[in-house]
DNA sequence: TTCATAACATACAGTCTGTATGTAAATGAA
DNA sequence: TTCATTTACATACAGACTGTATGTTATGAA
């Protein structure tokens, strides 16, 4: 009867709590943000006391690192969830990329993934974790374009991370209130400017 | 002898504690960050009384805000400086970016501007600050391109922000290490692939 | 000179973070 | 099964910081 509380091995048992933890940080953190979840308030919307979490976290910042981690991971996961295998390059990106700005209006994201996670953790601790889940697929996207010929060479690495960096703004930007179509307008335009030959427009008659 | 420290206008007394708050905090939010920053460490460095910065500013958030106004126009005039008047559209595009890129590498600079300014004063506060600053000259720069041909009409606003957003990164990833002549190299190639006409073949301009 | 107000300085209350210490539960060896 | 050890917590504490309240001195106006 009450033998699943009791005799709970320690992995369940660390692994619970950090759940709860990770589970309770991610709310408060999305709901209002980093600087303003205090501790005694994430340990109490988890349950534990704050002995738990220093006891499993080094310290407030290493939660929010798990927070971050946990949440790009989910990003990546719903894109790669909506952005079907076999398109052309072309296609691909831009499925991604509207896949990336529906993932990143869920509330409180780009907040912690754009705003707080560069400022508490630095942006390299943030680049690292951004190519480990989300910019994996964008840059094996652009690889593919340019194997393909549909973009010119370019450094692969700057690219990524300008257009990553892009894609974040306008996630930002949208979220403000600005226009959605304006920003997927230029977003499809700066990706379709890196082809060598004239884009495949829908508008204007192709050269060849 | 003592006269001119006796007897000092309220405005003057104003304006110079106020100059000291800034020039104190400028120095120590550059050389660590907002977070690891306590006004008691402000306040000693600049000579005053913490009750001399409440007095002068709502919060630590106010005086950080002063900071980083103060930082945005700095940055904003060395690219004026930097950049002659006449150019061709596209030239002055790349000079400003290159103008931009060198402003970034005064140390600190990207962190207080780029990381902690959007985190602690919030996306909205940052674009308002930056659209009266720099981000001014280089949309004036994009309408210019734009009027002249040598760029396809697109939401201005939106080219704006994801080119600046794309500038910040590129300044980011620069400061952490990575290949200037890469990231010069992409965005050169971000910019010319808005153009209608094929880019034009120049040979490459000298990094700084 | 006098009174009001601005420009500070000092003192205080509340909160937070990280650590140190104490306790109960689990694990593994004997 | 026993028991020592380690793990998973809970509690208590020290230090620091933020914002406010209050007191004091200098300035400005009448």
């Amino acid at each position: 009867m009450q033998q699943e509380l009791r005799r709970r091995s320690n992995r369940d048992r660390t692994e619970a709590t950090r759940a709860d933890l990770i589970r309770a940080a991610r709310r408060l953190f999305t709901e209002k943000s980093y600087a303003d979840t205090g501790t005694p308030e994430i340990v109490a919307a988890a349950g534990v006391t704050r002995g738990a979490l220093y006891h499993h976290f080094a310290d407030k910042q290493a939660l929010f690192a798990a927070v971050v981690e946990q949440e790009a991971a989910t990003v990546a996961a719903e894109i790669d969830r909506a952005s079907p295998a076999s398109l052309s390059a072309r296609d691909a990106l831009i499925a991604g990329s509207d896949a990336y700005l529906a993932a990143m209006r869920a509330p409180g994201r780009t907040r912690l993934l754009l705003l707080d996670g560069p400022a508490v953790l630095g942006r390299a601790a943030m680049d690292e974790i951004d190519n480990r889940h989300g910019n994996r697929s964008l840059r094996e996207g652009l690889v593919a374009a340019m194997r393909a010929r549909s973009m010119t060479k370019l450094p692969v690495e700057a690219l990524t991370a300008l257009l990553a960096a892009a894609f974040d703004r306008a996630a930002l930007a949208i979220e403000a209130g600005a226009s959605d179509k304006d920003y997927r307008a230029v977003l499809v335009a700066l990706m379709d400017g890196l082809s060598p030959a004239p884009p495949p427009s829908t508008r204007r008659a192709p050269s060849r």
